[in-house]
RNA sequence: GCGGUUGUAGCUCAGUUGGUUAGAGUGCCGGCCUGUCACGCCGGAGGUCGCGGGUUCGAGCCCCGUCAACCGCGCCA
């Protein structure tokens, strides 16, 4: 008989009655009556109860075992009497009866208990994270991952694309995230860096003609985490593919994406990729407030500015008189009362807004009847075109925001979350995507006045050179986002491969040719010998196994994640470095006095 | 760097207006129990109330400072 195992904690069924099996596994749950004692012997592939009663030679063995021991027992499978059957697990009609044991690894007292559903201090969790990790969700997670990650490869390989290695030790990738530096041994005093994407890479590849790259690719990016973004580094599909128009790359894309969500939504409706609205970015900022808008909610925000300018609540008045300002209005259908509205104006108090003025519909003596501070300051008439405008009536309301689109656009965009999220208009079960188009190729910066790229400065600008010799801001790029239930899951654009609007681009925002030359050297070059027209994206895996596992924190679909303050609980990372690693690599660490 | 929330037993949490010896559940240890599957019953151990200072006759509770974790802003696809 093998050393450790006949069978795997799933195995056994009725048709291994009266067979001799050997299990390895870790100890559950312990029930002890004294005179027969069960066990739950939990393997990665399931539960098997094993029991133990004063006729097996090493029932005193058995009496001594604890929580998470790693045992090897051999026994008899046996069938339960009909009354005894559990139908929670799969092995619920047999048990075997301990004929022999070994104890392969004893434990000491657990930090936490892998048993049930218990909630631990994230600290606990990921100092333990190897225990963790041993819970049943956690379990689920991981293998979700990996399935995601193996489907995500076939459906590329099906489409004709090849996975390719890049470099992690290399130069800086300047996408516009910080850097990690890995100081160099050979070269004292020049560093290396972790790409925060294979983004050059994958274009010189695209110049080698390989046509249609992919990669399952590991990011690096030395910035603060949120809960959906994970400090240090997260993986990425990443894909490329030459000759291709924007359209193209949706169209080779969304499928794999939409088959993904399909495989392991677990029946949750997955929006078709013919459906796929593609929103200009600037009228997701209206209708939205974000560019990674949650089409489950049906809300759009309309611009209501003409109904208040010169109107008789003053505030807004006013506040029209400043160039570049704005009224945009939320509608709430089934929002009309007054303590929602008081809630909804509360919360936008919270997030740093003066507040958010409102009217609300009921029924009145003389049918529709308009509520709320603002209906009386602009008298009916206005109120009544509001109302007109949004398409609402009685037991509805609406919610509204002054000033510049900039300034409260944010929150804007969160509050239509919150009011479709409490007016429960937002379909739970549902991954709504939409490609969010047109973004800007350069910003200006408000206090500086310099104009710089929006984003990274790869994307070729819809109109080429003419636009580019034209207002630099109005210049839109074939850059584009997918949005899924309110998440970024993918990035991407046709890329700029003609080096002259490149220098161009460069010029706008402030950056020679020698700055050009000496960031992105080997591309730049590359592209005077013979570069395709290419394009791809990137798609968040991390993100993609978080919404299908439906965890709101990434770090649930992360083996061992880093802190919040990017540490390493678990391995004690970052830590000192040895003087003699300082010394072999030319460094001397600044003391930090704050 | 900034803002918010939290911090009481290994873990989850309660703790009244500031008032005697800080509680419960769970886990752990011991005892009993031959059909449980979140087994049950009895008993026990386990606490610098994050840390430091202050107010007070008296602080888990009030004040000041500080640390840590998480969430958010800035930042970042």
């Amino acid at each position: 008989m093998h050393a450790f195992r006949s069978h795997t904690c799933a195995d056994l069924t009725k048709s291994n009655v009266g067979d001799t099996v050997r299990l390895s596994g870790w100890v559950h749950r312990i029930r002890d009556h004294g005179g027969v004692l069960f066990i739950d012997l939990r393997d990665t592939y399931g539960m098997t109860q094993v029991l133990c009663d004063p006729d097996s030679p090493v029932f005193a063995e058995v009496e001594g075992v604890r929580s998470e021991w790693c045992i090897r027992i051999d026994g008899e499978v046996k069938a339960r009497d009909d009354s005894l059957i559990n139908p929670k697990i799969p092995t619920g009609e047999i048990e075997v009866f301990i004929r022999d044991m070994e104890v392969l690894g004893s434990s000491e007292e657990l930090p936490l208990i892998v048993f049930g559903d218990q909630e631990y201090p994230e600290e606990t969790r990921l100092k333990y994270r190897y225990l963790d990790l041993r819970r049943e969700v956690m379990q689920n997670n991981m293998a979700l991952r990996s399935d995601v990650v193996a489907s995500m490869r076939r459906r590329m390989w099906d489409k004709g694309f090849r996975e390719y290695q890049t470099p992690i030790i290399t130069a800086s990738s300047p996408e516009g995230a910080r850097d990690f530096l890995v100081p160099s041994r050979l070269h004292p005093g020049k560093f290396y860096a972790l790409p925060q994407a294979p983004q050059l890479f994958k274009q010189l590849i695209m110049v080698s003609g390989f046509d249609k790259y992919f990669q399952i690719a590991p990011c690096f990016r030395d910035e603060d985490p949120r809960a959906d973004r994970s400090p240090t580094d997260f993986y990425q599909l990443d894909m490329e593919m030459s000759f291709v128009e924007q359209q193209d790359v949706f169209d080779t894309i969304s499928p794999v994406i939409a088959g993904v969500f399909e495989e392991f939504g677990g029946g949750r409706k997955v929006d078709a990729p013919q459906d796929w609205p593609q929103i200009p970015y600037k009228e997701a900022a209206l209708k939205y407030g974000t560019d990674k808008p949650d089409l489950r909610n049906p809300i759009e925000m309309q611009d209501v500015s003409e109904h208040f300018r010169g109107s008789g609540f003053a505030i807004f008045a006013k506040l029209l008189e400043q160039d570049g300002t704005e009224i945009r209005a939320i509608p709430a259908p089934t929002g009309g009362s007054r303590k929602f509205c008081d809630r909804m104006n509360k919360f936008a108090q919270q997030e740093g807004l003066p507040g958010m003025g409102y009217i609300f519909w009921r029924e009145g003596e003389n049918g529709s009847e308009a509520a709320g501070p603002l209906a009386k300051n602009i008298g009916p008439e206005r109120t009544e075109a509001i109302r007109q405008q949004l398409g609402l009536g009685v037991g509805d309301a609406a919610f509204f925001l002054g000033g510049k689109p900039q300034a409260f656009e944010r929150v804007a965009g969160k509050a239509r979350d919150v009011i479709g999220e409490e007016l429960n208009l937002t379909d739970k079960d549902r991954f709504a995507f939409a490609w969010i188009v047109d973004f800007p190729i350069f910003e200006k910066d408000d206090e500086t006045g310099k104009i710089d790229f929006e984003h990274n400065p790869f994307s070729m600008p819809q109109g080429g050179m003419e636009a580019l010799n034209a207002d630099p801001l109005a210049v839109k790029g074939f850059q584009y986002d997918l949005s899924c239930n309110g998440y970024e899951l993918v990035s991407g654009a046709i890329r700029n491969h003609k080096p002259d609007l490149m220098l161009k681009a460069f010029e706008i925002a402030g950056y020679g040719e020698d700055e050009v030359k000496n960031r992105f050297g080997a591309l730049f070059q590359a592209f005077h010998y013979g570069a395709p027209p290419h394009g791809g994206c990137a798609a968040g895996i991390d993100r993609i196994v978080m919404l299908l596992a439906d965890e709101q924190n990434i770090r649930e679909v992360i083996m061992f994640p880093m802190n919040q303050q990017a540490s390493d609980l678990m391995m004690n990372a970052p830590s000192d470095p040895t003087s003699d690693q300082l010394m072999e690599l030319g460094l001397r660490v600044i003391p930090q006095d704050d």
